[in-house]
DNA sequence: CTCATTAATATGTAGCTACATAAAAAAGTC
DNA sequence: GACTTTTTTATGTAGCTACATATTAATGAG
């Protein structure tokens, strides 16, 4: 009784606004740097309520293709980004999804003074006594994932009492200390003779390297330098 | 008038709800693979309404901290991800983003056949006939990513007509070509004669190599492999 | 003319209602 | 008992109102 002046399947999802919005700036209607119309606006014109179009626009602004600030109103970001989404599974379940055995090695484990680049990873003022550990992870027993963790046990300190021979850290602490603010980073290495031997690759071979760093509330959890075997590729969600 | 039985300070936000929520995840009170209350419940326990409690669960679903299925509820994610957004800017605003002057320099530019690993990474049943450019982009004069290139000239005939030895492909195309689909691919590899020759550095050295494909509307627009120099870093957002 | 104050304005958010939709559970049907 | 249909139910969405908030623009004081 309220909507008398729309035919039920006239309807617009937000979603059909945002890409009516997108495709606008795809045809360079909208170019980089351009103000956009208010949400009031292109509201009326595409016959659609403000905050459907505030739904759309903020899944735009979401995705980098415009900027939005108050009173200023929206504009196509001058400055195009490419934006994407990276999931990173555990180990063990990437290893399955590749239809391989998962296997894990804990090689090393102690608890040790922070060295320099870790503290720092941290952003710690002064080094710390953290539990270490080196590991690996196989896929149909062959190398795959050689990691090198440092664990605040000032955060966790219910890890000294895990069995970590059996259980990854990776797991554990994924299942059991979710983060709230972490930082990635990836790079290439080329294999030094330990990272070799480990791996089974020959010295030299270009890696490429994932290392993660978690906290919890400001307070570190953990930082992770995965080393992955010749040919592992890092792929985008889509 | 309508709103009698609340104090002003006590309205919560849905960032409040989506905090509060993932807090619970936190302290394992709701753990992975537990199924949440009904967002009503929720809401009435919180004292706010559905629409709140359902824009902080589509947010801890993007997140990929809960999972959302219709009739089924709501659960915690059962096998964590890692989930992390990456921004990849224009080369050169990069290079001026470290204080660095940029250069571009293009080395090779020609009509081909895509080899076969362009074209699967496009997905072409046949080998087409695509722009083929080599250019290499320059911080303070030195080498700092080398990038080859394929563009469609089915989907983009107009940048035959662009200097290319002015203005990079990579930033006209942004510029004018934005896309709908993209496929992002992060790997390493040892820098073979020619990388080495180009980019001024050892053969045999561990370069950080960005494999970018896009597509407007399943049309192929452009594919690069950007091989960056030794110590470059990719980092996330936050 | 400069600086501080105030008003105007576009986006952001909370809450409500009504309805759409997917999927599971229940009820029929052969 | 296996299959189909219907009902139930939890999330998803559109639209509305009212108000919050951040900025810009306008105004006023000295």
């Amino acid at each position: 009784m309220t909507q008398v002046s729309e035919t039920r399947a006239a309807r617009r999802s937000w979603q059909d606004i945002r890409d009516e919005i997108h495709s606008r700036v795809l045809s360079r209607r909208y170019k980089p740097g351009d103000k956009l119309p208010r949400d009031e606006d292109i509201a009326e014109e595409l016959g659609c309520a403000r905050s459907t179009v505030q739904r759309a626009m903020q899944d735009l602004n979401d995705a980098g293709i415009v900027e939005r600030k108050r009173k200023s109103g929206t504009q196509v970001r001058p400055d195009p980004v490419t934006r994407a989404t990276l999931d990173i599974p555990i180990t063990r379940v990437e290893v399955e999804a590749r239809g391989a055995r998962y296997g894990y090695q804990m090689l090393a484990r102690g608890h040790e003074m922070t060295p320099p680049p870790v503290a720092s990873a941290f952003g710690l003022s002064a080094p710390e006594e953290m539990l270490h550990i080196e590991a690996l992870h196989l896929a149909d027993d062959a190398p795959f994932i050689l990691e090198d963790r440092w664990v605040s046990l000032g955060t966790c300190p219910e890890i000294v009492d895990v069995d970590l021979s059996v259980q990854s850290a990776n797991e554990w602490l994924v299942m059991h200390k979710p983060y709230d603010l972490m930082d990635l980073r990836f790079y290439a290495v080329n294999a030094n003779g330990e990272m070799a031997a480990r791996l089974n690759v020959s010295e030299g071979a270009a890696l490429l390297v994932i290392e993660r760093s978690t906290w919890i509330g400001k307070r570190p959890i953990t930082t992770v330098r995965s080393v992955t075997t010749p040919g592992y590729q890092l792929l985008t969600g889509s």
